[in-house]
DNA sequence: AAAAGTTACGAAAACGGTTTCGTGTTAATA
DNA sequence: TATTAACACGAAACCGTTTTCGTAACTTTT
């Protein structure tokens, strides 16, 4: 057992002061060559690391990023945080994470734990209930207080932050378009309710395909899930009584869902019904057939989170640079469950 | 604009000295109630809440707990990862998560980094690389510096410390034991290449479960997929050259793999062939038929893991307790992959 | 030889807290 | 009235760094 050196403990060993071990650790030339040679091979020799504590309240941040997310056993979170991670460890910051579980409370009480002095900013994608609240206070009072916040997916107009999103609408719009050039016509949607502001746009995106080709809407072709019931037979009935030839999901669980009941309905994936999901994820990858997704490219989001994040940290600007918010091209991965011409 | 305010800032305002601020914010009764009562307002009113550096720098703790793990975007990994989160979070303990991404330099750099002070323990699941280097003198050196280090799933009985572990062996002859109850003969078995510890084990618990019944062990029927290649082809060509009524994969992705290869081939799962995977997750429970698999627990794993670390941090003894390791109970889920009694 | 400049180091403050100990003032006791 | 105890507070050390500034001891310049 041998604890860890301190700068005082070489100071002492050597009998130099502690600022001359500080300095000629540092490679300062106020110290002589001889005197640096002795004290770099004692600490070399103890194997003396800077503890990162006491760097972080002389300097005053602490090259710590808050990641906060909705949950983490969930395919498109973990790839944003293993974006994050990955940038942000190539910058020398290290990743504090905690999980909001959707909840509000959790979310503000993690939040104001990691603000008093462990990190320097934060990543935040929002829980449902602080989407359904509409309660930012948590998130102004830190920006005001001067920590940078940087949000990401589930985001929100009230806050002036930089921002990272996908362009749900616009991919949705190409997604159901892909089903129109087959020549789908009765085109479902499955959704969740609509307080996330990523379902609304995916409802939007595929509403303007179905205007940008004069297709009437059908409110009986939009199932809207519930959160956390059991969704199979909710999803059986809509098929059983409906025309449908294609359907468009705004998540991969729904997706496989849908293909594993149409075609225990006897319908065949993709010439009866097509289906495309959202989340390009382990089940899109390993269903039969494959689905055709929508990659959101989480990890891209992670780094592009992380750089926004970063980059305004360590801004030396007096002027706060403005808000910027990037928006991540989607792309739809054409696999077997939808007619790929 | 309104920045944290310190016990210096309350202290030069109300015109009393740090150490009254500070002794009045902690109810203590040196001061006088009237004192008491004007400072906690003031603190109250501007939100006072003391650095967590400056505590951790003054109580040598942090009350930070380093997770690393090879991978994240891995369902069994997040499992853990949640329980850890989870037991953390309500003992007051944050969590920093670094990703060792299987490789050896970034599980040691990494570490290091958070040992110089960031973290008071670590949990830890072994990367891919570290087990097959078969070097564990990162963990050792920080045992040695009473940096105390729990293992989980991936450990070594090189390193003296807490551990948490599946019984892999006994329930693979559990799984491989439900197939011989429902008549089948010859069970295949899918895995990685075994310097994984638990790929070892759970071969054991097969090759046990057969000699229990006096099946004769058929190496043809033991597959080892090389790691990162395309495991389609080698899967199809394994079944194709073989008479097989059953297999036992080491993993979801491969059990599903299977299952979708298979009935390509025109067999019936579970009546032709039975599945069995390991990882309960999201795979497993939305593949039709749903996979019969074996449940590890990630949750209670991660739990468990942090109750050993953070008990033993907080251990007050001078004796170091004995290391403990724990076995979680796997259990096997019985589903529609095999034929159920 | 006096003045000026270098060199090589140490003292001390600062980051933001906690805690021990000392002390002036008042109240209780002898 | 002198002594002691209780009360209420402040000074200072400490956690482990960095950094500014001061200064002895030489060296160089004039």
């Amino acid at each position: 057992m041998k604890p860890k050196i301190t700068l005082k403990d070489i100071a002492r060993e050597l009998d130099v002061s502690i600022s001359t071990v500080s300095k000629a650790l540092k490679n300062s030339k106020e110290i002589s060559k001889d005197t640096k040679d002795r004290i770099k091979a004692f600490a070399k020799f103890y194997n003396y690391r800077p503890n990162n504590i006491a760097l972080s309240l002389k300097n005053r941040r602490t090259k710590n990023i808050g990641v906060v997310i909705p949950d983490i056993v969930h395919h498109f979170f973990t790839t944003v945080f293993r974006g994050i991670e990955k940038y942000a460890n190539s910058m020398g910051y290290n990743v504090i994470i905690c999980i909001s579980d959707e909840s509000f409370d959790k979310e503000v009480i993690n939040m104001e734990m990691l603000a008093n002095g462990s990190i320097d900013g934060f990543i935040l994608s929002l829980s449902a209930e602080t989407q359904l609240k509409n309660d930012f206070t948590h998130l102004k009072e830190l920006l005001d207080q001067g920590i940078p916040i940087v949000l990401f997916d589930r985001v929100t107009e009230e806050i002036a932050c930089d921002k990272v999103v996908l362009n749900d609408g616009v991919i949705s719009t190409e997604a159901v378009e892909h089903f129109i050039s087959a020549g789908s016509k009765k085109i479902a949607l499955i959704t969740t309710e609509d307080f996330f502001n990523v379902s609304e746009s995916r409802k939007e995106g595929y509403l303007q395909a179905l205007k940008n080709h004069n297709i009437e809407v059908d409110e009986n072709l939009i199932l809207t899930l519930p959160h956390g019931l059991d969704h199979a037979n909710l999803i059986t009935e809509f098929f059983q009584n409906r025309e449908i030839d294609a359907v468009l999901c705004v998540n991969e669980i729904f997706a496989v869902q849908c293909m594993s009941i149409i075609q225990h309905l006897g319908y065949n994936v993709p010439n009866d019904i097509s289906i495309i999901g959202f989340t390009d994820g382990i089940l899109s990858k390993y269903s039969s057939p494959k689905l055709t997704t929508v990659a959101q490219h989480g990890e891209t989001m992670g780094e592009n989170a992380a750089k926004f994040l970063i980059d305004r940290m360590e801004s030396t600007e007096m002027e706060e640079a403005p808000f910027k918010t990037k928006v991540i091209d989607a792309t739809l991965i054409k696999r077997g469950s939808t007619i790929n011409k």
